[in-house]
DNA sequence: GGCTTATGAATGAACG
DNA sequence: CGTTCATTCATAAGCC
């Protein structure tokens, strides 16, 4: 195709270069990881608040097989969030406090506990949970550049997705869901990779409004 | 508006066709909305958690701004095997492989991504909830009689109460409320509040009303 | 068209 | 810590 539109890319050149270009491309990767953080907040957060005003315990209430002695053993076995809960968890998951200690989990379950009955091990658990599953999503696979000498012929096609938006003309976003689970997640829930673009990601996304304008 | 846009179209086919203008154009426009409905949504549920029953689905499901030609958002929608994946799933399952490591998931993925779409994760899933209900339904199968009924409750509470390090259920001990939360539900929720911790509050997207403008 | 059932997915808790 | 189990939620499929 570079010899068909020669002439036209020497005018071309003016309004966007390849360097423009790149950034660009990069631009969009920025976005679509945004979206994708956002996205998996948002679900998590509305999901278990949605559940919640729905009277989620109220399914099950009436267990014949409970003991006539006790009022109301039961229901509940396992701990569940509530919203503002779930809310101040999430924020300081990402805000940085990857390893929470001792000390740190009593602090949160003090906290927390001001907003609904918890306990310091429900905190500790959260956290073990969260860290697990979000390196779970973004690395299932190997190190730094190990090379697999497992049969893994698969998770290509995820990976190139993500790295390439716009490469295979597949424009299918972080959200849009297939009939399948959506294709690789970064489901850290941090913001972009600090070493990786730092500031510059960020004012990245102003700067693409302009081409979504010309658009 | 236009003239931009066929301006940049023609001039940028040197380093873009116009399929991949199209495409880049499209993403965009995908991004654009879903984070801006994401956005929307959020502000929402910070600003009052609790009336917003009926949002969920209204703002997201039924938007008929969405982008041509991209993927509507929010489907939801979640993978359903194909017959044929279904036989496989179930002839592997049926063969012994009652450990399906890593490894296995990943050439089983690898082999039914032949026969349509699917990840990894779907054949995790199905595996754990096949090996679930598998067990569930011997499990109640315990006494002759209606032991079977205390036996079940039996177990499940030792096996939850066991030994625990501290604090779980035990929160307040004069009355039997159930381990779960407790109801009082501040609508409090700090979630994109920039004051509460300052720093990267995830919303540089504040800046993403340009990118609905634009769209 | 709504309700019920089946089942994929989410997740708290436990195991090693 | 990473993996696995058990339970619950939400939704496609099946029914009336």
């Amino acid at each position: 195709m570079e010899e068909g539109v020669a002439e036209e890319g020497a005018v071309c050149a003016k309004v966007m270069t390849d360097e423009q270009m790149e950034a660009l491309r990069k631009q969009i990767a920025a976005y679509a990881t945004i979206c994708e953080q956002l996205v998996e907040m948002h679900r998590a957060i509305a999901a278990r608040q949605d559940s919640l005003s729905g009277m989620r315990l109220g399914s099950l209430c009436s267990d014949p097989l409970m003991a006539p002695g006790v009022a109301k053993l039961s229901s509940r076995q396992r701990w569940t969030p509530t919203p503002t809960q779930l809310q101040i968890l999430e924020t300081i998951f990402y805000e940085g406090n990857g390893t929470p200690s001792k000390q740190k989990i009593k602090e949160i379950t003090s906290e927390l506990s001001q907003h609904g009955q918890i306990s310091e091990t429900n905190v500790y658990n959260w956290f073990q949970n969260r860290r697990a599953r979000s390196k779970r999503k973004k690395q299932p696979a190997a190190g730094p550049n190990a090379a697999e000498s497992e049969a893994e012929v698969e998770s290509l096609n995820e990976k190139k997705a993500k790295a390439e938006p716009f490469a295979h003309g597949n424009l299918s976003p972080a959200v849009d869901d297939g009939p399948f689970q959506s294709p690789d997640i970064s489901s850290e829930l941090r913001f972009a990779d600090p070493e990786s673009n730092g500031s510059q990601s960020m004012f990245a996304l102003g700067d693409i409004s302009k081409y979504g304008d010309a658009f």
